[in-house]
DNA sequence: CCCAAACCTGAACCATGGTTCATTCCCTGT
DNA sequence: ACAGGGAATGAACCATGGTTCAGGTTTGGG
């Protein structure tokens, strides 16, 4: 034998991967998975065209890597969200605004991941990341449902209109122009569309909530 | 001279235009706009590839040609219902269900329209298409609440949010499996969606709102 | 009839962008 | 040091699909 590989290779291979994960992930963050053409990534990467074909099999297997990791992360942090103890309509509220947030925040990469033309191949990606989605507000609206916080409804329904709602709110074509802005009015923007999907609920504003909720456990201990 | 276009030339000319569109249209109403490529909407048209360009300059022109004379269409729908003399809520209501009921009915057609993707000369067409869309809703609901029949809210990123929870919770990728939900089961989904809707912009129940004068439906589930 | 102008045809052309592969470079164990 | 083999390179390749254009056909006035 005459060859085995080493830690320091390993390492690197690691690192190139990485690496390329890393210029596919910021080039699709800045313009889109469509500006992440293979000979822009290996150059930002620091490789060549070929070699990315030595990582990834094809340009979809990168971009649905890339496309995973990132949902992946957006989603465990509002699943936290949701499975924290507290009452169900805190959670949802929390849910909402964090999701509202963190797409007007990264306005680019949350047009990327939810709205952006994109293939059949990240397109069931992206179906993937919406379900999920939409099943976290879903089963927040059936424990609001359980403990008489709102009234029955279509949860599924209910679910899908949100995760419609918001990204259409604030990335879409309809998004108050994009000329930043941030702060203050995004400020009020973000609390305009959780009102709009907490009354869709029949939820009580937060005001009244907490009245109640507080008053309901003076009675209840 | 020796030439002059003639009636009948001119009809016949006429008719090529019109056979284009149509074939261009059919093909995008089955297949999105993706499918209708330039040979394909000839050979549908009974002409040859060279002969759309004597009819119109690119594909994304046809293509815009196509995507203004549908949405045009749709908008009238929802324009003449929004005009009708009647109460804020009942038109509201009622573009909600027709906006819904459309897409639903017309598939295909409605995610050409409102989520296919498609390159940014459609997209352009698109954004003018949702903005007039958006603007229709929030002139309602502007009218509602001018008469008091609801508390006064961002009418921009309420519509903005309707136009954006239909069509996703109909025709995305989180729609109910496109198998077949027609009849049945669509009345009901459409209601749900509809009552979402109205819940989000306060609106009381239909059946608290018409007094006694709708007897049949109207069991939320 | 005949010519010119307009019209139609469809195969060739071209641009884009993903994929390949002959060649070169760089490790590793002897 | 060097041989064998994995890794990297990047220019060439190829598929797709819009666009063009040299030639054939139809139309209308003389």
């Amino acid at each position: 034998m005459a060859y085995r590989r080493t830690g320091k290779v390993s390492a690197r291979l690691a690192d190139n991967r990485r690496r390329i994960l890393n210029s596919a992930r910021e080039i699709a963050a800045e313009g889109g998975f469509s500006a992440a053409q293979m000979s822009e990534v290996a150059r930002r990467a620091g490789v060549a065209t070929g070699t990315l074909y030595r990582y990834f099999p094809s340009k979809e297997d990168l971009c649905r890597q890339v496309f995973r990791e990132v949902s992946t992360r957006e989603m465990n942090i509002l699943a936290n969200i949701a499975s924290e103890d507290a009452p169900a309509l805190e959670r949802l509220e929390a849910v909402l605004r964090t999701f509202a947030g963190r797409a007007i925040r990264g306005r680019r990469l949350a047009y990327a991941l939810l709205a952006e033309p994109v293939d059949v191949g990240l397109s069931e990606e992206r179906t993937r990341f919406r379900r999920t989605h939409a099943q976290v507000f879903a089963g927040i609206l059936e424990d609001a449902i359980e403990a008489g916080d709102i009234p029955p409804i279509n949860t599924q329904i209910a679910a899908a209109c949100i995760a419609g709602a918001i990204p259409t709110a604030l990335i879409g074509p309809l998004a108050p122009e994009s000329h930043e802005l941030e702060e203050e009015s995004g400020e009020r923007v973000l609390d305009d569309i959780v009102a709009f999907c907490m009354a869709a609920v029949h939820a009580a504003p937060a005001a009244t909530r907490t009245n109640e909720k507080n008053e309901e456990r003076r009675i209840a201990s």
